[in-house]
DNA sequence: CACACATATTAGTAATTGCTAATATGATAA
DNA sequence: TTATCATATTAGCAATTACTAATATGTGTG
């Protein structure tokens, strides 16, 4: 068991930071893709992909490997497909929350 | 049913993006603590947290309720309190990933 | 080898975010 | 009602982050 420090955790959670790495995340949450269809998926600019690609990798958040003269990127594992996953469920339920309970007349 | 879009997505997650905001959510993850309790825990500047809180407020991860002269903050639900847990638990995984993994010589 | 295509890197700048200090507001209690 | 304590807000500045354009690197193919 590896201890989490506090930098550690910044680091990897700042892959979830940026709108356009939450894009490319969800892109590729399925199924890998090459560096050109995710800039297709997004429409995006390429050099900017690259750029929040190199950071998702270092996040630890995904993995690439080269196959030939592409560079195919998907998510590291399932379980950070859970979390990708968990947040739109969290996310859901924070706005039932907000729209159940707060929504009256007081 | 409401639906998830990603400006509110990113609204959310930006909760989660700063040091000193996950500190906050640690520190109350378990029990709801007033301002000053805050700033004491996170030895931090009291207009500093105070921002953040009210940063948190916006991404609606905690609550506050006013008690007298005092207003208490708690993390807003269990499922956001799971989310929490969840990233140390992906973190740890995604650690233990990279060093059991990517750390052969080759 | 030369060319085309895929991806990465760099440098400069724009935009966003976070911090501090000062001040304002709001609540209680003497 | 004045003093005190708790919290919020504001403004200005520092630091960080994101974007774009240009260029470099790397890989396969004719």
């Amino acid at each position: 068991m590896i201890k989490v420090d506090i930098d550690t955790k910044m680091k990897f959670l700042h892959g979830f930071s940026n709108k356009t790495r939450i894009q490319i995340l969800e892109s590729i949450k399925e199924d890998e893709k090459t560096v050109t269809q995710i800039v297709d998926d997004l429409n995006g600019n390429q050099s900017n992909i690259s750029q929040h690609l190199t950071c998702l990798k270092g996040c630890g958040l995904i993995v690439g490997r080269q196959d030939g003269k592409y560079v195919y990127y998907r998510v590291r594992n399932q379980l950070v497909r859970d979390l990708l996953s968990m947040f739109d469920v969290v996310l859901e339920d924070v706005q039932n929350d907000i729209a159940c309970c707060e929504n009256h007349i007081d």
